[in-house]
DNA sequence: ATTCATGCAAACGATTTGCACTGAA
DNA sequence: TTCAGTGCAAATCGTTTGCATGAAT
């Protein structure tokens, strides 16, 4: 029935409540689906379920060694995670509301591989973050 | 004489021994010149000089603050810092040595203006990192 | 005397870990 | 009955802060 049972099971994790309950906030991060752990944490309160933080970072952790959702540090001390499951695409942060806009380049993506390869090297993974502040209007 | 004296005063830092110190590890960082709160300690530490692990921590976030070092947040947690002197580059980070490599590339540059601008922000910072692996030889 | 800079230790926030417990295979 | 998964509290890590002392103006 659910497909995260599936989801969860293909990556070898033992489907268990808390990590269904984290499977569907992820999937079902609307408004802006980068979530801290304890954004998380929160979330799971607000509908009543009792699951501990200590859990939230360890599911989370998995999830993302399983390649099902995207750790990301952007300033400010703390890592926000997204489902993986979308496309690629980087991200660029209101330093006035840290409103979180994505975006994909492919000129840009083309160049960086051409950049890695031509220092001997290939792209395990990159992290393009750009800090703005809304034009003058 | 010494010319760092000038750049601190420059920025309006009362000239002090930590400072001085500081500043000068900054700069003659050959090998890896991205350091650490922790590395910049340790160094002090070697070179006999009795500074705090505070105070490095205060100094490089007063160096930041006035434009003279930046703060880079790799992943694993902590930040590093590097003169700010020298122009503008990215960073290329290869997940098996921890070996740091610097690069510039104009077209980038001129994309990350443009995708901003499009969706109607300017930059106020960026940062761009390649996680990479030595190609098979 | 007033102000700024420092060292030390305590406080911090995000994340991790030790451990005892529960529940499914 | 075995063992992964969990909650809770304590521990850790990088970094910041409060406070009292010390140097410079």
């Amino acid at each position: 029935m659910s497909s995260e049972n599936a989801e969860l099971r293909k990556v070898g994790l033992k489907v268990t409540l808390p990590r269904v309950k984290i499977f569907n906030i992820l999937e079902n991060a609307e408004e802006d689906h980068h979530l801290s752990a304890e954004d998380v944490y929160k979330k799971l309160l607000e509908q009543g379920d009792d699951v501990g933080l200590a859990t939230v970072y360890r599911v989370l952790t998995q999830f993302e060694a399983a390649g099902l959702v995207l750790r990301h540090n952007f300033e400010g001390g703390h890592a926000v995670f997204e489902m993986a499951g979308d496309d690629h695409h980087d991200h660029m942060v209101c330093t006035q509301t840290g409103e979180v806009i994505e975006f994909v380049d492919e000129v840009i993506e083309e160049r960086q591989q051409k950049i890695a390869k031509e220092h001997g090297y290939e792209i395990v993974d990159h992290s393009l973050i750009l800090y703005v502040k809304p034009l003058k209007s």
